[in-house]
DNA sequence: AGTTACGTTTACGTTAACGTAAGGCAGAAG
DNA sequence: CTTCTGCCTTACGTTAACGTAAACGTAACT
């Protein structure tokens, strides 16, 4: 039971267009099979895909997920790719840690705007009455 | 003692090209004064910049960080505005507690891999013993 | 055989967020 | 007065991530 799916399936599953994924395999972040001319994508592509968009939502840029998705891939597998990849997986990391401070940052700023807006709200509407 | 400064003064300060702080005042994201020609910005855009730039980590487009610094604007007085910017800031709320939990994912996917990759060295040197 | 449905390639179009000249004004320095 | 500097505007160029359109292949209905 090897599950395989038409792109339309992986377009409507993880709403995204199919040019969308002909396009994440043109920069390398997809690599379906092939049946005659169409494309045949398999579990691990659901999850590469998986694993592109997230990245799209924090913000970073094809070729970073491709980066990502290139260690995920088990395919290097000598002393200096590995390394290699263990530093970016670091580096990645990093700057993980520091988006997730500023989003901190950024929630407390917006709590208390809120409680302004809410305050000024309050005293408007008992100036009003 | 009202604190101004040139726009390389804040291009310096804050990292960014004379370019895109022109841009950013286009886009109505930044309101400086003039002396003659020349802009002259005071510390209330500096936060602003300041808020511009934390939205840009976090991916936000220009047009949604001004959004938030138009609510950061002491200058929407009435209840309609009030409301509505109380809803602006919970849609934002809302994406940001989104985005910190695919940041916590994305965070425990890399130390996964990390482990696998260090784990996959080990093996290789034992190996090659 | 015709047409509907879904797939493919090729290629030009689009938006965001600036970069990069090109040319001009204005005040300080020599 | 000329020459820097530094700032200004105007405007075309650029990259990323697709959108959109055209033109075609093919398998399955009807």
């Amino acid at each position: 039971m090897v599950e395989r799916y038409t792109i339309r399936d992986l377009a409507e599953d993880f709403a995204v267009t199919t040019r969308a994924l002909r396009f994440y395999e043109e920069r390398g972040l997809l690599r379906p099979q092939r049946k005659g001319q169409s494309r045949v994508y398999s579990a691990a592509d659901r999850v590469r895909l998986t694993l592109v968009l997230r990245g799209k939502r924090l913000g970073f840029t094809l070729d970073e997920s491709a980066e990502l998705i290139a260690m995920y891939d088990p395919s290097g597998n000598n002393e200096g790719q590995l390394r290699a990849l263990i530093n970016k997986i670091q580096e990645k990391h990093q700057r993980i840690v520091a988006q997730k401070s500023e989003i901190e940052l950024m929630l407390s700023d917006l709590k208390e705007w809120e409680q302004r807006s809410r305050k000024a709200l309050r005293e408007l509407s008992r100036g009003n009455k």
